[in-house]
DNA sequence: AAAACCAATGCAATGGAAGTGCATTTATTA
DNA sequence: TAATAAATGCACTTCCATTGCATTGGTTTT
C-alpha cells in the first residue's frame, strides 16, 4: 500500500501540495472529469497549473485521457486493472447521454479488432454511449 | 444509378451549386475530411456555408460525423454499406498516426460490446489507430 | 548558510474550432 | 410579378486547449 507521495516519487514527479490535492480529487471522483471540473473544485488555483499537472500525470501514466465524443477532453486516474503503459491493455469507456458523465469500465477489455491487410493497429479507442446504471432505473 | 441531384432531392435537400460541389468534393476524397479541408478546397466559399451544408447533409444521413480522437470533427460520405440511419449499423474508423488521415472501414462492423447490468448501450464509437496501408510499406 | 539553479505556479495572451444572429441574395411559389 | 422562404455571406462570440514569460518556491551546490 503506497502513499500518494511514494507513488509520485516512484514516477519521478515532485510532490507538491497542489499535485496531492489534484490527485486526491481525481481519486475521489468515480467518473472521468474535464479540466473545468477540476478548475471548479479548486477555485484558487490557476487553470494552467491544473492543466500542466494533469498533463504531467498523463505523461507518467498516472491518469489517462478520454475522448468520449463530447468534444471536451476528460481525464481519469489509472488504477487497478488499468495499465495504460501497455498498449494492448485498453478498457472501454461509457458515456451517459442523460447525465453526461463518462466512466471507465476498467474490467471490460476491448475485443481484438480485425483490420484489413496493410493496416497496423496500435491503439483502440472505444466509447459506448447510452444510459448509465444510475439513469436507467 | 442516381444522379447527385436526384439523391439530394430524394432527401428533400434543395439542389444548389455549392451543395453539388461539396458533395462532389466529399465523393472524390476517400478519407474523412475536416471543415478546414473543405474550406481550403473552396476558397471562395464562406466557412458558415460549408459548415451548414455539411450539417444539413449530416441530418439527412448523407454524411456521417467522425470523432477520431484528434479533437477535430471529420466528415465522410455515407455510401454503399453505410446505413447511418440504422443505429446498429456502425462501421469502424481507422486513424493513421503517420499521415493523420482517417478512413472508413465500411465493411468492418463493430462487434457486439457487452456492458454491465443497468447500462443501456445506444451507440458505439470505435476508432482504431495505427499505420494505414499507404504508410506501412 | 548563502548562492545558484531548476522546477512549479500564476498571469496574460493566443489560436483554433464550433456555433449564432442578422442582413442579403437567390430560388420557389402563389 | 409579387410574396415568401431558403441559402449564403459577414461579423461576431464562445469555449477549450495551449504557450510565453515573469515569479515563486524548493533543491542542490559551494
Amino acid at each position: 500500500m503506497k502513499t500518494i507521495e511514494q507513488l509520485l516519487e516512484s514516477k519521478n514527479i515532485r510532490v507538491t501540495a497542489m499535485r496531492l490535492l489534484i490527485y486526491k480529487f481525481l481519486a475521489k471522483k468515480e467518473v472521468a472529469v474535464t479540466l473545468s471540473d477540476i478548475e471548479n473544485a479548486f477555485e484558487k488555483a490557476d487553470r494552467t497549473t491544473l492543466y500542466r499537472t494533469v498533463k504531467t500525470f498523463e505523461e507518467k501514466a498516472i491518469v489517462h485521457q478520454i475522448d468520449d465524443g463530447t468534444g471536451i477532453t476528460k481525464y481519469a486516474l489509472c488504477e487497478k486493472g488499468c495499465n495504460c503503459e501497455i498498449e494492448t491493455d485498453l478498457h472501454l469507456h461509457f458515456h451517459c447521454n442523460n447525465c453526461n458523465e463518462t466512466i471507465c469500465l476498467t474490467d471490460h477489455k476491448i475485443p481484438q479488432i480485425k483490420v484489413p491487410d496493410g493496416f497496423v493497429s496500435e491503439n483502440v479507442n472505444l466509447v459506448v454511449k447510452g444510459i448509465c446504471d444510475k439513469c436507467s432505473v
